[in-house]
DNA sequence: CATGAATGAGTATTCATTCAT
DNA sequence: AATGAATGAATACTCATTCAT
């Protein structure tokens, strides 16, 4: 037994390994570009353990998705009770942005828009389970915002999508152009912005009048 | 002469054939499964002929993506002296969406975007001329729109984003995930809807409540 | 008739024009790396016209090669009645140092050698109209003085064979091997020593032994 | 371990295979018209493996080379105490036409000259480890001779390349303008004519007048 | 007669995947 | 179970030569 539980443990090392090289190597050379005989030498194995792990190198792609999906499912835009809704929302805006830039998710975005026409499939389960999923997170939090009497009652799920492209464009949109695109150092005031003209609509107290003049001639 | 016109003649054909067919494969296929080859077949011409009008591969995508844009650098986002700014930004809406859908350009900014690691410098061209472009059109329009007083003074270069963030997320963000997306029974109404939130913000009198009512409980 | 001749000289305008370009490129590239192209482009003519005037790619080669050998059959290397044989050898040593660099010789040997494969008819013109050729004139020199008295009698079939081969050993054979080998310096002596070292054979009347001795610790 | 082992074994006797189909393509056809493809087929091995083993066809050729000379750095002219000095040249130029015409060095040099332009840094080497160091080689047994006192006290870098030069003449020179030229019936009497030459101008003691005189009338 | 656009056969090189050991 | 050598199909690109005008 301790020899098979040995052997489970290497293994999963190797398959750990594994992904870990194909999802350096998609998010730097995109799919077509990424050759399996280079992840398996990063990953330190021979092409057959790879294949051993994974059957095609479609699959290993799915895998690599999957795993960054994985996880990401649960929970993470949450209310916060208590707080007001600037906060919240001004939190929740953060998370997103660590989630697209530190943990490379615009890079995987762009490499699944990127196999589109080879793979819809797995583009079609990253917008279901990542994109929209996180839409509803959010919805759910615009939900709770309302019930608490910070904003006003009102569709929250077109809501949601406005708040979102918003932050999008300054999170997700100049990712996808741009390689190795870094947060900006006004990030934050940006964000900022973003969420007071949403509260600008949808608050149930009008923000004061000095906040949106503070962010009126930013860049 | 004769002989000169002729030749250019049948020479711009053949160019024209090449870069549809280019087009066609790059937009379906994505840049790298399309094959010159492929391309040279369904123009009707030999690879030689093809790469006597476009040097290399790159180069012929590049084309493709420069002819996508030229002529619409053009202004084509324009104000509408006289209408309300509602009127004027769901016209403006709506070309663009026909942009984005009719022409195909949803589609190629997929393929451009899968090419970002390979060819960062194309990928830049099309966000400064397009993406950007687009931004500085619309927000000349809203600038307009304030002059004639349809809307508050505010930073319209700000405004802009988040009136491209709410509608991309209609027009753009579906279609880069979704092959061959098409346009929606209900994209009109959520494009006003869309319209009535910025409006909400930064309309210089308020819109009718009703308005904003009845685009409350759509999808 | 006027029109008839001037057709003519415009034709062997290009015809030379032609034959320019392709030697400059057979020269500078190769046979193989050369291109019909470039030859035209370079001669101002369409690759029609090149092809009116020379049938193949090979047939312009033969064409380069027998020009530069074409009047050079005539003789080159003549005895200088009265001259002692030191004089006359060495003035016949220059003329052909003159040829084979000046004249770029050894570059087109070089071609034709590597040719030797694919058109090995060429090379054996090449080797029996240029090389031997030259040493038949070589040889009529020797005879020459021979006759008188400049030289014993002997083998001068052979003794040609000796002294070509010593020269080449400093004119030919590095140039073979270097692209653009340019007469050394002090070339002139090393052929006065080849030729010291020759008459040190064949000659009637010993050299003097100080010259030899001059030549001993060269290069 | 027997794997490993196996393994090599197997990978060396490709490499063989395909050094050797190389040889064969390279010498026959030249540097260009050889074909990777046949290389490939002629040493049973998929053109993938090939590339495996070799880099690229520049690469391949390269190793040709080397292999050909490789070994051959080892000295090969070398002096024989004891024999007078007409033997030992004898037996040397023997050992350099076997050389020459038996292991196809005038075919490989052939190639390399005809890679010049495109191939400089191969053609030089070439020179300085094939051709100089056989000069040098020769240099040696000349000193040796010098210092037994068979030859007289001369400066040997000149007079090895003047024997060189004469020797090539009947071994190297015509080998380069044709195909498969085999070495002749009386090569060797060839051969001692020119040692005969030589020893003429370098020999310490005179060699008898009827040894020159029974080379004479050769061809 | 001159043109230059068009061709098709050919070449080096790559890469996902398999298989003998 | 793990290896790494081997594969074969695919692909971008070139060039001598021809032909309609």
């Amino acid at each position: 037994m301790g020899l098979a539980t040995y052997r489970k443990s290497v293994s999963e090392t190797k398959h750990a390994a594994i992904l870990e090289a194909a999802r350096a190597n998609f998010l730097r050379d995109g799919y077509s570009r990424a050759a399996m005989a280079e992840i398996a030498r990063e990953a330190d194995v021979s092409t057959a353990t790879l294949y051993k792990h994974f059957a095609s190198k479609e699959m290993l792609f799915a895998a690599v998705v999957q795993e960054a999906y994985t996880g990401t499912e649960a929970t993470i835009l949450t209310d916060t009770p208590g707080k007001p809704a600037r906060t919240v929302l001004h939190n929740i805006a953060l998370v997103y942005a660590r989630l697209q830039f530190d943990e490379q998710m615009n890079d995987l975005l762009r490499v699944v828009i990127a196999e589109v026409p080879s793979a819809p499939h797995l583009a079609r389960e990253v917008y279901e389970n990542g994109v929209l999923e996180r839409y509803r997170q959010l919805q759910a939090v615009l939900d709770s915002l309302v019930a608490r009497g910070e904003l006003k009652p009102h569709d929250t799920q077109v809501s949601a999508l406005y708040l979102a492209g918003m932050v999008k464009e300054f999170v997700v949109w100049p990712s996808l152009f741009t390689l190795d695109f870094k947060r900006s150092e006004d990030m934050d005031s940006k964000l900022e912005a973003c969420i007071d003209a949403y509260l600008g609509i949808y608050a149930a107290r009008p923000l004061q009048r000095d906040r949106i003049q503070e962010n009126t001639r930013g860049t």
